[in-house]
DNA sequence: GGCCGCTAAATGAATAATCATTCATCTGGT
DNA sequence: ACCAGATGAATGATTATTCATTTAGCGGCC
């Protein structure tokens, strides 16, 4: 078996073993059970446990943050863009639930490491928001007396909250494309300039 | 010495404690020492580690809730009473911030006990600002076709969001009352029906 | 007032369980 | 026959929890 392959098995036992038991309350064995692996092969791939959460983080997060901009980079207008944005982030956490289930949880925890990574991580993705928000400032398209560093977390953060609904119960109780089309429509509104 | 200040004392260290260290990192030591108590006294006043962390939820955020809703109902507008909910949701933030940091990193966790513990209380908070907006749709003030249990979430979420950034960095990037006026304006006109 | 005896509260060393990590051994492919 | 890759039992460290022992406060008694 080529070593890609373990690599990867091991990374897709542990978003599932991840988002179900917590990263502290994981076992390294639960992970090696479900990648269908012994407890020591996780470590000819990985440092330590850690190594595991942030290789996760790092792969399937990565993925989709470049997803994102290659979309929002296709849209004409900054309200399209922000549309877009508002979809594509609620289809993720209904489409790979798991992984959603992870970013919520473990990426807000307290632990140094995980700090500074989030910092980074959250830092280039809320980013895609602000750039939206000055282009369509110059354009005289919203209002100037928005701080985008403000309002790129405002918008985040109705998007996370609405995921975090989602990611705590069983089924999404409102429609992906509604939700996101109710979303961004008030924000929208919100910082429209006339 | 009176049992109630121990009570008290264990779970002011233990804010602090969880705060620095998170809870599965913090030992029951590292509180017992800032508590200035024995390992063993902190089992007189609570059944284990995990029900420290509940009693800190419970007791601190419970009056704070109760605080939130008293000013709330001060107020005589929906307007107002949005714009109040954002000043202290967010200077709660900065003037407890162990709690804060507490509430954004520790209730996310994904361990059962939490999750279902957090689903209760999130509503609690989270239904204050729902029935803000069903009374202004009531009067006519906000739009009919806002839906209170999307936009309860999306204007929590962006507080909350605002809130992470401050736990996150040494000192608030924006001013305390600004922010809660930027982000309640946006929010007011984007569900307002004229 | 001082002295007992009693009980609740507090102590912290010892226990016991849990797991991340290691490494001596094995295996399948060439 | 060789060896890179895989194995999983054993190790060792960490810590939540327990509990035998100590301490402190208090009421009654002389």
């Amino acid at each position: 078996m080529k070593s890609s392959d373990k690599h990867e098995k091991i990374i897709r036992a542990a978003v599932k073993v991840f988002a179900k038991k917590g990263f502290f309350s994981a076992r390294i064995s639960d992970i090696a059970k479900a990648a269908k692996v012994a407890d020591g092969t996780i470590y000819l791939y990985f440092n330590n446990k850690f190594d595991i959460l942030i290789s996760v983080f790092d792969e399937e997060i990565g993925k989709f943050i470049a997803q994102t901009k290659k979309l929002v980079d296709q849209e004409e207008t900054p309200q399209k863009k922000i549309e877009i944005f508002a979809l594509k982030h609620l289809s993720m956490a209904k489409e790979n639930k798991s992984l959603a289930e992870i970013i919520q949880m473990e990426l807000r925890q307290s632990h140094k490491l995980i700090k500074e990574y989030r910092k980074t991580i959250f830092s280039e993705y809320v980013d895609i928001i602000s750039n939206i928000i000055r282009q369509g400032q110059e354009k005289g398209i919203f209002r100037e007396d928005v701080k985008p560093g403000i309002a790129k977390r405002a918008f985040f953060g109705a998007l996370d909250e609405m995921t975090r609904l989602w990611v705590l119960s069983p089924k999404p109780p409102y429609d992906i494309e509604d939700t996101a089309k109710q979303i961004s429509n008030m924000f929208l509104i919100g910082i429209n300039s006339k």
